[in-house]
DNA sequence: CTGCCCATGTAATCCGTTACATGATTAA
DNA sequence: TTAATCATGTAACGGATTACATGGGCAG
């Protein structure tokens, strides 16, 4: 999925400026499943704007700096919809986290411990994103994803709160000299 | 996390050819939360042997064609402790297919129906893959992040089978002519 | 005898992140 | 007056995918 059908998707919602389109694929509900920076934004936009699918109109209102206010054409519309009949990719998840946890024999337990909490508060942020008034979706698809969203996150933390303190206790335990067989409990 | 680290990680585990790593990040468990292809593999494990982090053995048993079996050195277990220590950055989720849902209303009820289909019949692969005798984790940190692995892809399924009905009656309806105010429940 | 799996590598290209460059407004 | 937020863009760099090139063994 490009920066281009992605900024023309978010656009089809609602108009809105090259920053703001950001703000939501970096803050928003969007931002679970895809992403985007300035770099690949500016030029997707100026791109889209030159073949017509979108419109620009300059703000620039109380002395207030320049501001690029885009909206989508009825021919970005239609090549919204057939660029949407792709063929979608599998879903790939990137988690380092995962990656260390997967190798915590090889890290000191402290640390090991400091990147549990820190991977538990994140999932406590996103939940609280995810629930937060100007997350509520207005039709069935972003219903669906929402829930789904909610859904993963929310059997994600209790997981790792279940299972968090029998990783730190087996971890402990090795270094300390005496090996368990316990720790985790596959689900 | 770059693709050199990575292999040192897989290599510490089990000596391998780069064929072999390859293939565990394409169907083992490790591909969950991790991925490379040839293109990065090789060169990776190219420059790791020329930095004395791993040794090659060539094997070339029956007539076989040559097969070059990678093995971590002591250097090599040094240098990967001390890369497990960087900052891990957050996880990173693309989805192509729940971006495809939340943008469902431009898209086909039928077409719908069939990327539902096709999303939760992988949710069952990953779902077997990760069930599989050959992907038992052998410590605590593998053992924990295996379990998490299947939480998440129990609930994400166990998501998708209460709620996908309920996506296709809304978009049908919708798309019937009657819009409806039900479909998908957050949670 | 066709197609698939094993097996290694290189090269081109594309894409995205990151850093840089600039600057106004507002709240602490 | 300092930091944060709003705001737009460019350029360089790195990394990853993809395709290409090659070739033997094995099963149907």
């Amino acid at each position: 999925m490009d920066v281009a059908t992605l900024c023309l998707s978010l656009l089809s919602l609602k108009s809105a400026s090259g920053y703001e389109i950001r703000k939501q694929l970096v803050d928003g509900p969007v931002s679970l499943f895809h992403g985007a920076n300035y770099g690949s934004i500016y030029p997707a936009l100026a791109r889209l704007a030159a073949e017509g699918l979108i419109a620009v109109e300059v703000h620039a209102p109380d002395g207030r700096l320049d501001k690029k206010v885009y909206r989508i054409t009825p021919e970005g519309r239609t090549a919204l919809r057939r660029s949407l009949l792709a063929e979608p990719a599998h879903d790939r998840i990137r988690s380092e986290f995962l990656f260390l946890f997967f190798f915590a024999a090889l890290i000191p337990p402290a640390r090991v411990g400091e990147l549990l909490d820190r991977y538990i508060a994140r999932h406590r942020e996103v939940l609280a994103m995810l629930s937060a008034e100007d997350c509520v979706p207005d039709n069935a698809g972003q219903r669906f994803v929402h829930g789904l969203g909610l859904a993963i996150f929310r059997a994600r933390l209790d997981y790792l709160e279940a299972n968090a303190p029998g990783l730190r206790a087996s971890l402990d335990a090795e270094a300390g000299g005496a090996p368990t067989r316990g720790g985790a409990k596959a689900v």
